[in-house]
RNA sequence: CGGGGUGUAGCGCAGUUGGUAGCGCGCUUGCUUUGGGAGCAAGAGGUCCCGGGUUCAAGUCCCGGCACCCCGACCA
């Protein structure tokens, strides 16, 4: 049950995500550090995001299969740039039966190199290619400071494993999966991404390109909802993924990997989260309408609970995901708050003027107080009921993009740059070296999210040293 | 790993000069309530982080350990 009230965003932005977290029933701290309990209320919120996922991976040619959790730890030694980023956060079993065993294993911390290697035994062919294979799973990794869902040691995800005949092939994959997250986390979620390219430090430990898509959080710091990475040859080099081509020549397959893991729920809280709770989008909300009975004395109850009934009936044979709280013990304005807190896209209140009246009131979660709250006829309202949902997911993505677009900056220099990546992103042309990234980040703490994949024209100057640049990033701070 | 802080009921906390443990919320039961977080009454609930020491007596004082939180360095 929902306790009392949460800190405001604008007093405590850390904290007050901390408390919808455990509030609203998302998720709990696990008995081991950095450990987190995925709460029913928040893994259905998962579900209905991997189903989304899932769908369209099948549809464009994708299918599922699961790899054990512990790898030997030579398999992360096969890989330079891999072992050097992944080193430090691994956990290892060193014992198994009571017995210490002749080679460590690592839980996994990504499936790279397990796969590689049955891959490589799987793959003779170019008759074998492309494998599109996708893992739903956990992997681990020994993260110093956690958050709840958006940096924990253990985290759920799915992992995208391909394996191709040529890097036009492969590249092609890369973006088609970023476009999916992009797809999903747009229209799914209402959640504004941007498409881009991260810069060489930024990338993935063993990429040689990695695009992701990052999000703008309320208090304006960025996040990382997804990430997609080409290889090239180099885990097909270190793995031996080989096949024969059509003229019977041995080459290295082209491999990608692609990842959305529930840091996405994190990234749902914090873009459309108010002081009151967390606001769902309809389209995933594991609830998307409540309804709440009002009534005083027995002989209201009876009228209020079957004009309920039949509502909830209605309403369910629509399709809309529900639930009539007939709860007895707490008040009606108990459940406001509850359900609020919980981020219910829409409720239904039902009292005796209600029942009198043929109507039912509604209340949007995204827009508070009296403005949200509207009266309707009993008489055709899961159409009323399914329009105000569509409304509201679209309201809660221009929100939110209106949001992003009046924090992103364009400053003139580089002073100009410090000072709005403390409260913003600016988008700058830069140069591409890593001192300029490094000098930035020293100055600012703000890192390079990426580059958006729709460049604007032309070119300009490195915002840091003034030399040529082609490309355009974002600066931001970012979790 | 460095700097700081905190460990007392499910949660948040109080506990004076050392004297045998308390408040709020939550929980249980009953009655009255219910259109924006209801009221009254009666209950249940404790390894005071762990180990040692001082003392007639330790939540309180001393020593050692552990855990967690915050700030830094590192990160999806």
């Amino acid at each position: 049950m929902a306790e009392e009230k949460l800190p405001t965003r604008a007093e405590d932005f850390a904290e007050w995500y901390n408390q919808i977290v455990l509030k609203a029933e998302m998720a709990d701290y696990a008995p081991v550090r950095g450990c987190m309990v995925v709460r029913p209320y928040g893994w259905a919120l998962w579900e209905n995001i991997t189903a989304e996922l899932d769908k369209r991976f099948k549809e464009t040619g994708h299918i599922n299969a699961a790899f054990p959790i512990l790898i030997p730890m030579s398999f992360f030694e096969k890989e330079k740039e891999h072992v050097e980023g992944f080193s430090p956060e691994l956990a290892v079993v060193t014992h198994g039966g009571g017995e210490k065993l002749e080679e460590p294993l690592v839980v996994r911390p990504t499936s790279e190199t397990i796969i590689g290697y049955m891959y490589s035994k799987w793959i003779k062919s170019w008759r074998d290619l492309p494998v599109l294979i996708n893992q739903w799973g956990s992997v681990l990794r020994w993260e110093l400071r956690t958050k709840l869902f958006l940096r924990t040691a253990e985290f759920y995800w799915q992992e995208g494993h391909t394996a191709h005949a040529s890097k036009e092939e492969a590249l092609e994959e890369m973006y088609r999966i970023l476009d999916i997250y992009a797809d999903v986390a747009i229209n799914e979620a209402a959640i504004p991404v941007i498409k881009g390219r991260k810069s060489e430090t930024e990338k993935f430990a063993g990429a040689q390109i990695t695009t992701s898509i990052e999000g703008m959080m309320q208090d304006k710091r960025a996040l990382q909802s997804a990430t997609s990475h080409y290889f090239g040859q180099n885990f097909s080099k270190a793995f031996e993924m080989q096949y024969l081509d059509r003229n019977n020549t041995l080459q290295y397959c082209e491999t990608t990997s692609w990842g959305l893991s529930t840091r996405m729920i994190g990234a749902i809280i914090m873009v459309h989260g108010d002081d009151k709770g967390l606001i769902l989008p309809p389209r995933i909300a594991p609830i998307q309408v409540v309804i709440v009975p009002i009534y005083k004395n027995g002989a209201e109850k009876t009228k209020v609970m079957e004009v309920a009934d039949k509502v909830f009936a209605e309403l369910k044979a629509a399709g809309i995901r529900l639930k009539l709280d007939d709860r007895e013990e707490v008040t009606p304005g108990f459940k406001y708050n509850d359900w609020e807190m919980r981020g219910v896209p829409l409720r239904i209140e039902i009292g005796p003027k209600d029942v009198e009246k043929g109507s039912v009131a509604l209340a949007r979660r995204d827009v508070p107080g009296r403005d949200g709250k509207s009266f309707v006829p009993q008489t055709n309202l899961a159409a009323a009921v399914s329009g105000m949902l569509t409304e509201i997911q679209s309201s809660l993505l221009k929100r939110a993009t209106e949001f992003r677009d009046a924090n992103i900056h364009d400053p003139k220099d580089y002073e100009e740059l410090k000072k709005v990546v403390a409260d913003g992103w600016a988008f700058s042309w830069w140069c591409g070296s890593k001192e300029c990234e490094a000098k930035v980040k020293e100055d600012t703490k703000a890192t390079t999210r990426n580059m958006p994949l729709d460049q604007p024209k032309g070119e300009g100057k490195c915002i840091v040293c003034g030399e040529k640049a082609d490309k355009k990033i974002y600066f931001a701070r970012a979790y």
